[in-house]
DNA sequence: TTCATATTTGGCATAATAACCAAATAAAAG
DNA sequence: CTTTTATTTGGTTATTATGCCAAATATGAA
């Protein structure tokens, strides 16, 4: 029995919720979201995709929590919901600087 | 022209950096590495996979920048790089609160 | 040099993702 | 009730990811 094995599904319920931020589109979708709720065709409008895929691209980030849902009539509008995503993606960009900056010292 | 398709280069690069972290095995010595460096070796005794599996891992953390790599005679030492990572696990952390709490509310 | 150990790389089988189209469902309007 | 609009779901295909084995490479010891 390994030290991993004993916590595996503690690492595979996180490593699903890094899933579904793994994404351009859903990350492209989390950052407007965070500006503003939007339904679903709008943000197809958006992203220039079939709007089945983004539907499926929000049903995601839905079942990640990271989104709420409100059907308005006929349209579905979605909103951000867990806002210290968006710290998170901070660090994201301090990792791709200093990859940048790896690159940058690989040429000298 | 769609707003973004501007920006999906950045949005690919910010993914695959989440892509590096979003998997269970590379979240564990993640957290394992943040305590100390540890040989190729180790980690593969910590997680109970074929070494070659967990040499690719490492590789995949190398390349998104979220590792140091250091050679001490026939060993290979990762360390952990990118310490911010950690805090976001923490942000993860709340949407697994969550998530449980979304199941309570739908059970009661 | 030869051997043993540590790590990486290539190849292959299987599984998981992502995109589209078409069809199904939901809600409001006519 | 029928039509229209918005969204979701099912199915197919192409691409990517994961894990193992075997082979290649690297380093140090004998």
């Amino acid at each position: 029995m390994k030290i991993y094995d004993k916590q595996r599904s503690r690492f595979e319920a996180r490593a699903s919720v890094l899933k579904a931020l793994a994404h351009p589109t859903r990350l492209f979708m989390i950052e407007e979201l965070a500006k503003k709720s939007y339904c679903v065709c709008e943000l197809t409008e958006m992203v220039g995709l079939d709007i089945s895929t983004v539907s499926k691209h929000l049903s995601i980030l839905k079942n990640a929590g990271l989104v709420n849902v409100e059907k308005k009539g006929k349209q579905v509008f979605y909103s951000l919901r867990m806002r210290c995503a968006l710290n998170f993606l901070d660090c994201v960009e301090a990792v791709l600087r200093e990859q940048a900056q790896d690159r940058m010292d690989a040429i000298q």
